[in-house]
DNA sequence: GTGTCTGCAAAATCTTTGCAATACC
DNA sequence: GGTATTGCAAAGATTTTGCAGACAC
């Protein structure tokens, strides 16, 4: 294991133990492998993707450990267009370009649009409404 | 059958043609039912709703019939806060409103906001993107 | 040491399918 | 009449569960 490769590990260590999880070697395993997918991965792809490393960690563990994540926060679940259940690991402010002809989904990174929608909600200030996340869809055909 | 319903059932049968359906029972009543529960329903509670006066529609025509309505545009799928799916027959412009506390979903319309949204993506113009739609999802505490 | 987590296999849930009968256009 | 749709029951897919052993803290 190069330095690089240490270095990635011990921050999710940290990043488990900060969200007050036990830090197993499964959950290491699987943190680091959604990081990595940039994709917005499936139960099924992540799966595929640890056995081919960790042959001996169970599709149950995955199905726990990432309702464990969701739970707290660390990853969000959302539908492909295709209404499979996917996980977004990446919780950097972005939006998402659902491609509805080609049934692909993309990370789209705009702080523009980041600051004016929380502005705007800054100043409407909808009575009683405490705002943790302002998620966007755009669905689009691409016209390339 | 007053005439209120007998209005708006022809809507509906209206509404099936318009879609190139063939305009069914099966269909008729699920469009009217879906069309009246404003919760954003999942097949489940469609299901239910509909067998309590027609107990003959089996739940495997709600999944085809569903499917369908999803395929021509009619509705729309999203997950609740608890990541069922669900679905939205309410396709005037809206936002949703998750509210994480109670893991209930709320529709929110504020055409200030679809403006200003229209207008930025009209602007920005992105190469090659011919946008749909676009959804937005809050996600809230209620602090009442 | 204690309580949480994992792996296994089984159970439960959810969704789709094949096909004969039916109904729409 | 021809084709699409329905209902049924069975199959398939997905997700959860119970529990014994292992492990993190």
């Amino acid at each position: 294991m190069n330095k690089l490769k240490l270095l990635a590990v011990q921050e999710t260590r940290q990043r488990l133990a900060q969200n007050g999880l036990k830090v197993t070697p499964q959950r290491v395993v699987i943190l680091e492998t959604i990081m990595q997918m940039k994709n917005h991965p499936t139960v099924e792809q992540i799966y595929e993707r640890v056995s081919a490393d960790h042959p001996n960690i169970s599709l149950a563990t995955i199905y726990k450990v990432m309702a464990t994540f969701v739970e707290k926060g660390m990853v969000q679940t959302m539908l492909t267009s295709n209404d499979i259940k996917m996980y977004e690991p990446n919780l950097e402010p972005h939006f998402h370009i659902y491609y509805t002809d080609s049934n692909s989904i993309e990370d789209y990174f705009d702080d523009e649009l980041s600051d004016m929608l929380n502005n705007y909600f800054r100043k409407k200030n909808i009575a009683n409404l405490n705002i943790s996340d302002i998620r966007v869809h755009i669905l689009a055909k691409s016209t390339a």
